[in-house]
DNA sequence: TAAAAAAGAGAGAACGTTCTCTCTCATTTA
DNA sequence: TAAATGAGAGAGAACGTTCTCTCTTTTTTA
C-alpha cells in the first residue's frame, strides 16, 4: 500500500490580524467574486435535483459533486459541510413560502385575499423551477425540510423563523379585517390561522396540481374553507 | 493494518426445496414460533422508536439491534433487509390509519360522522403508543412514511393501496348520504374528498394537540371544514 | 511595465468512519 | 442428537471530508 505518512509542511505562518489588501472593486466585482457567486448557484441547484430525487440523506456529497460537475476538493471550497448546504437550502424554501404572504393585498375582502394567498402558494410549490425534475418537487423538497426539522434544530429554528414570520403575518391581516367587522367576532383569530395553514400545507403535501386538479377547481374549495373558518356562524356578512 | 482480504467461504449450499418436516401443530404454536413472533414484535418496536428518533436513513442497523437488545446475526433471522423492516413498519401505520375509517359509523348526520372521524385520527396520530418516545410521534413516522413513498416504489405502493382504500370507504359514505339529500347536489364528491384528506393530513402534520390545541377545540373546526366542503351553498339542509 | 510572489480554484486520490449484511461458532431447545 | 437460535467479529462498500498537487488569476515588487 502506498505510503501517505509523509510528514506534512508546517502552515505558512499568517498573522490573525491580516487584512485584505485587495482593491474592493476587484474583491466585489472582480472575475473571481463574480465566478464565485456563480459556483455558489450551480452548487446549490445541483444539490436541490439531488435531494428532490434521493432525499438529503440519500443524496451523496459525490453525487452533488457530478449533478454540479466538480470535484469534492472544488465543492469543499463553498460550502464547509452537507449540512451547511443543506440548512441554506432549507432557509432558501422556507423564505420563498413565507415572502407569498408578502404579496397579500390589504383588501375589503379578507376571504378573497386569503383564497388568492392560497391559490398563490399551491402554485408556487406545483412550479417547477428547475424545469427537468418531477412535477412535485417543490412538495418533495418541503417534506425533507420538514422531516430534517424533527431532528436537526437549525433546520428546525429556520422553520420556526419563518412560520412564526407567516403567522404573524396573516394575524395581522385578520385582526386588521376583524375590527372592520369582516371577520365573525367569535372566531379566535390564533386558531384560525393555524387550521388555514394546517389546510394549506396539506394541500401542498397531497399536491393537487400534479395530480390533474386544475387551480381553477381549487379556488371555490379555498373560498368555502376560508369562509367557514373565519365566518363560521353565518356565511355572510 | 491488519489483512482483511481474506477471502469469502463459499455459502453452505442449501437445496431450494428444503422441507420443515416438523409437526405442523409443532411448527404453527410451538414454543420456538410463538417466540418467534415475540422477537418479530420486538424487532418492529426497537425499530420504530428509532426510526421516530433518527429517521429511516439516520437509524442504522446497529441502533435498532442495540433496542432491540439483539445481535445483529439474531436480527437477520428475523428480516431479510433494513428495507423489509421499513416496509413492514409503512404498511403497519398507512393501515392503522384506514382502519379508522372502519369506524365511522353509519348516521343520518354524514357531518358529524366526519367530524368524528377527524378527531378520531387526530387522537390516534396524538397518542404516543410506546409511552416513552417524543408526543409527535406518530406525526414524524407518517413524514417519514411519506418521505419515503416518494422515492421507494413498494413503500409507495402501500401508500396507494391504503390511501384509495380510504378514498373509497370515504366516497361511499359520502355517495349514500348525497343520495339521502344529506350533502349539496353540487358537490364534487371526488374533489370533496380530497380536500377533506388533505385538511387531515396537514392537522396531523402539525399536531395540534402536542402544540395545545386540544381536541375539543378542534371539533368546531372539523365541523365548520366539513360542512363548507359537503354543503357549500347553503349551511343548514 | 515585466517579473516574481501570493492567493485562489480545482482535481482526484485517499482518509477514517460508518454502513448493511454475512460469516463462523457456541448455546439452547425439541 | 439434530435443528434452531444467537452472539459477535468482520467483510466490503459507501459515506463525508481532507489531503496534496497543479493550474490560473491577482497583487506586489523591481
Amino acid at each position: 500500500m502506498v505510503d501517505h505518512t509523509m510528514p506534512r509542511q508546517p502552515a505558512v505562518v499568517s498573522s490573525d490580524d491580516a487584512e485584505d489588501t485587495r482593491c474592493f472593486v476587484t474583491r466585489l466585482f472582480g472575475k473571481r467574486a463574480l465566478n464565485r457567486e456563480a459556483q455558489v448557484e450551480r452548487i446549490l441547484s445541483a444539490a436541490t435535483a439531488c435531494f428532490i430525487r434521493a432525499g438529503f440523506r440519500g443524496a451523496s456529497m459525490n453525487d452533488i459533486c457530478s449533478e454540479a460537475g466538480m470535484s469534492p476538493g472544488a465543492l469543499y471550497r463553498y460550502f464547509p459541510s452537507k449540512e451547511a448546504i443543506i440548512e441554506h437550502i432549507s432557509a432558501q424554501h422556507r423564505r420563498e413560502s413565507a415572502e407569498i404572504l408578502d404579496r397579500m393585498a390589504s383588501t375589503n375582502d379578507i376571504i378573497e385575499a386569503v383564497v388568492k394567498v392560497g391559490i398563490e402558494h399551491v402554485r408556487h410549490m406545483s412550479m417547477n423551477t428547475a424545469g427537468d425534475g418531477p412535477a412535485d418537487a417543490h412538495a418533495r423538497l418541503f417534506m425533507e425540510v420538514r422531516a430534517e426539522a424533527t431532528r436537526n434544530d437549525t433546520v428546525a429554528a429556520i422553520c420556526d423563523l419563518h412560520e412564526g414570520m407567516m403567522r404573524e403575518k396573516l394575524l395581522a391581516a385578520f385582526t386588521a379585517a376583524k375590527q372592520a367587522g369582516l371577520i365573525d367576532p367569535v372566531v379566535d383569530l390564533e386558531l384560525a390561522v393555524a387550521t388555514l395553514a394546517a389546510m394549506g400545507e396539506g394541500i401542498i403535501l397531497r399536491n393537487f396540481p400534479a395530480q390533474g386538479v386544475p387551480l381553477e377547481a381549487l379556488e371555490p374549495v379555498f373560498r368555502a374553507l376560508a369562509t367557514a373558518v373565519l365566518r363560521p356562524a353565518n356565511k355572510q356578512i
